[in-house]
DNA sequence: TATGAATGAGCTTTCATTCAT
DNA sequence: TATGAATGAAAGCTCATTCAT
């Protein structure tokens, strides 16, 4: 596609593209004009068509830019929920691993909210559309499945090792903790809200290993944010 | 407003109001015509307009309903969040406490989960209208302040009195706990999957109470679950 | 479908038929906007569509009114091609049979040539509508069909009662004999040129029968007309 | 115009003159789009407008084209409708004279509808576009005026030599039977249908003769058609 | 009050034409 | 000359809102 195109080809296209994550970011898909895309691109309103068949087709575009992105992240390090893969423990003693995942866990969840950071209203915004649209309903859906299917392997291993309550449905259990670090976040950066990135990154790992049944000695430091937020 | 009706305008715009209702669950508030609301409820196309002045305005009518039921229910039992309101744990031994409080949070669940069946598509909806609806943004925000400050209240009592990790900063841990409820609940019940109330209600205890640093004795029931289901 | 509507309705609705009409004479349907009908019709762009779902709907009800009107006529006298319909025959002499024929064909032509003339600039649109209708194309070919099988039995008919030719081919003397008289309405009419009305009946028809190998005895009154004239 | 281009651009612009005509056969002029006419060419869109000042002239100097083929022909021998011309008849017995007319109009007839065939989606073209442009109206108007009076004056001179019923009005026999087989020929090859050349140019000619009030000893061979062709 | 027709601003999309390279 | 991107004026259609009955 973008192969076959000139050099300016390409360039007015990206800029097309950048403009409708901008443009996606700050209104909803239905109250984004065409016009208000072209505007922020800087080219003429016809020159949509040239390289967009639709407003539907960019919007397919952007979200599966972002779903890539958030999957495997343009640094491989970002996704739709906080991964635990490759958390490959062989050490010793119980204290120690149990040590090691909560590191590991608060790797990943840092990580994750710094990634929500960048892509918050673009993430809300495709959320939302996947409502009324299948096809990014459908990108919606196998991120969260795979993100959870992976999470549930990692809890399910612990578990055969000793290192998580065994009572717990991993499936379930995948899908909470993934759900309470996504919607923490969401209410967080969509709504607003007072917020320390390394404090919020500390509670919600202390509660996810803890909420898997194991502990954690480490002191959390002391937050320092307005009394008021929520 | 409604005071200065008639009994049959009173009537004529109760079903207006309810058909509303019922539409807003079925289609994006975008998709929704006027047509498709006064057809839901019987009347003619004018009508709708003798009671309220625009399709925005029975949204936020509607909006704010529903907030309402939410909020302290019809039968005064359903939140946005689940709430741990009027849990006072008066009794003896530690084991005892930490089992009432299980106790207590899998009723809470257990009722929320219920209540958010029947209200999910229209929470969902109210949700996405947030996103772009002032006064409804508010109304939602204010939900979710009251219950995190009734949550946070109730796990900073806790802490003094020795049942929850003092490490935890207990707004995070409201907010953290109360995102895994709806966020778990909203996608079982907007996105599909199998799911089993019980089971759900019991798993998302043990992880809620046990994230606050209690330990429960309890087994949980086998889950009966397609294999497959994330 | 119009019964459902007011009198207010019907009449709205009969003017943009109406309207739509005329302006289908003047100028191409492409050509011809929505705009255009509307503004004829006296009414607000928008009702045209609370009476017509797209543009094309009402080009095919008008053409299936014209299809109507040609074929059975509002007086049921006039077709897309002359017809000989009716031609019942049963007297004595071969000559004051032939004499009979020509009077028929002759009265055929003449309401043809009349109906024509009133109808003339929209059967053109619609036969050109129809060429890229598809709807308006099988109508017109319907039309066309119909005419040239009744034709074809008749002149069939006469070929068995020894009245003509037996030589002919009577589908394409059908067709020829069709043809000729609508192309010449076609071109007198659409694309104008002097033209006595009575006098190209009577020409029409003489070679009409002529053509099919009978002879008229009777004497054509000599034409006046512009010499030019072609 | 044509003379002031190199070499290499005067075979361009016959590349998209050859495409534009091809295309219009296939298509209605207004579903045309430039950009089918430079893929037909093989050229870059931008082309176009280096030979052509818009997409009507391409349109006019197509159509100017096919009315110098159709009047003089590459080979001289087609036109828009048959014609009559060069049929000195200097011979002696009236049969052999009747004869020989026959055998002309059968030659000019069958020519006419062999040239129809290789014409005729585009000759339809022209006629439909011709009834929204002025130019295309004025040449189409010529060519038939041209050929009408060439058979009147052929008729008028068979009238003065005894061998066509001088009742007929030469100007209105003329046009009748070109729109015979005019009409009969469009419907066959832009409507369809099952057809066979010869059968139809002889039956053509035969009904053309009897029409004048010639007789005709020739046999006709047996038609072999799908009996329910119309 | 109840009704349903009337209104027109506003949207997406198309494509002939222009223009920079 | 050749190229293909850039442009923007229309067009069809929708639907919230108004209004006459």
């Amino acid at each position: 596609m973008a192969s076959c195109l000139t050099a300016r080809g390409r360039q007015t296209r990206a800029k097309l593209l950048e403009a409708a994550r901008t443009v996606f970011e700050t209104c909803d898909f239905r109250d984004c004009r065409v016009r208000d895309i072209t505007k922020a691109a800087g080219v003429s309103y016809g020159s949509f068509y040239t390289y967009f068949p639709s407003k539907e087709s960019v919007l397919r575009e952007v979200g599966m830019a972002v779903a890539r992105e958030l999957m495997v992240g343009p640094d491989a390090e970002s996704s739709v929920e906080p991964e635990l893969v490759g958390m490959e423990l062989e050490e010793d003693s119980p204290e120690s691993r149990a040590r090691r995942v909560y590191n590991r866990v608060l790797r990943a969840n840092r990580t994750y909210l710094q990634s929500f950071m960048r892509n918050a209203r673009l993430l809300a915004a495709i959320d939302q559309m996947a409502l009324y649209n299948d096809e990014l309903f459908q990108i919606r859906q196998d991120m969260r499945r795979d993100i959870g299917e992976r999470n549930r392997a990692t809890i399910a291993h612990w578990q055969k090792e000793g290192l998580v309550d065994p009572e717990l449905d991993p499936v379930y259990a995948a899908a909470a903790l993934g759900s309470m670090v996504y919607r923490f976040a969401y209410t967080r950066f969509v709504f607003g809200g007072d917020f320390e990135l390394e404090a919020a990154a500390r509670n919600l790992s202390r509660l996810w290993v803890q909420a898997l049944g194991m502990t954690v000695e480490t002191e959390l430091p002391p937050t320092r944010r307005a009394p008021s937020a929520l």
